[in-house]
DNA sequence: CATTATTGGAGAGTGCTACTCTCCAATGTC
DNA sequence: GACATTGGAGAGTAGCACTCTCCAATAATG
């Protein structure tokens, strides 16, 4: 396949394509002269999926880069790699994490502790400024209200893990690819349910606008 | 109060409250003279909620805009008003939503039947283009997954109008403006629970990288 | 075999967003 | 009275994700 049926296969034109192989998202195809390579079925997926995670999940090019080093680094552990992908997702978001008063930290520590989770520092940074600027906003998140978005994450998270089989091979790319592409999905579901029960407590008008 | 105090108040740069003004996210202050005005405590919470909003919760400032003027004019309902502040964000948000084929169509039609939940035309055109989106790039949501996390959605929202009393004048700012600003703590939430989800089933390495 | 199309590669240019800078005369402050 | 600050508007900037233009070297076609 050339670099047009490549083009036409994806419905991504030729010079994005030429784009993300000069940015090293895509890796080059097996040369067959000077001036001709040939690409496969793996760049038709990869090309699909950068597409997905920078128009579904809202990735920039650079944390796409990122995850898909850590996908394609020899994963020693599930663990690890999710880890390595979710430090890339993290840190892409985290523009300004800036400092964090003691007590939202003493927050989220205590919310980890109480979880059992394993106390990811880029993590609870990320949290702990996500909670200090929506008090600044003037909206807090209470600690109940935070109790109940731990429990959604972890019953989501079960799911998460429980789509994929034990082996290892594709595990990681179901599991990182797959989370990314349902954040915006679980954003969706929010809303929907959302209107359903105000409108259930309000019990007033019809529809939206 | 003065621009420059606003400034320090905020912690946002003179030239770009200046910027703000123009674009109309934040309202004029009360004029004293020709080159003159003076901003209240209402401006500081402005530019603060503006932030958050774009920082936080990743909205553009256009979004930014939808929302503020859904939230500054007069509610009719609650319900109404969350309709409005939601096609802002998902408007923002559904670049390119494109063709859905009917499968997918049909699974969304059918998921939002069975919870009964408000059949919102944007809201599922949204989650079908995610699906559609997530299935193309290899990594298909399976319907049990997707109950999952439309569990954990309806568990979340229950909270969030809860989190609100029945009074009428602040609810809507308070679930709107929480919710868009909870979103990214409910992700950041899902990967704590994935690592130690992982953790748990693995049994192998202890910590990320 | 001659002509026309396409290729990979690289550099420059584009459109958009969110600022940021510069300038100005009118005011305010010391 | 001297100097700093203000609101306002226009122009300039940085970063991102492309998109366009050019080129000589091939490939495809008649």
């Amino acid at each position: 396949m050339r670099i047009s049926a490549l083009a036409d296969r994806t419905g991504v034109p030729v010079a994005t394509i030429k784009y993300y192989l000069r940015e090293g998202l895509l890796p080059p195809g097996e040369p067959t002269s000077r001036t001709q390579a040939t690409y496969g079925d793996e760049h038709v997926d990869r090309v699909r999926l950068v597409r997905a995670m920078t128009e579904s999940a809202g990735l920039s090019l650079a944390a796409v880069r990122d995850v898909l080093s850590a996908l394609d680094d020899p994963p020693r552990s599930r663990h690890d790699l999710l880890g390595a992908a979710q430090h890339a997702l993290v840190a892409d978001e985290a523009r300004s994490d800036g400092e964090v008063d003691d007590a939202v930290r003493r927050r989220v520590d205590a919310l980890v502790a109480a979880r059992g989770w394993y106390d990811d520092a880029a993590l609870a940074g990320r949290l702990a400024a996500l909670l200090r600027d929506a008090e600044r906003a003037g909206v807090p998140v209470g600690d109940e209200h935070l109790a109940v978005l731990a429990d959604a994450a972890e019953l989501v998270a079960r799911a998460d893990l429980a789509t994929v089989p034990d082996a290892p091979a594709d595990a990681a790319r179901q599991v990182v690819v797959g989370t990314l592409l349902t954040d915006p999905v679980l954003v969706v579901l929010r809303r929907f349910a959302q209107q359903q029960a105000s409108a259930r407590r309000a019990g007033g008008g019809q529809g939206a606008v």
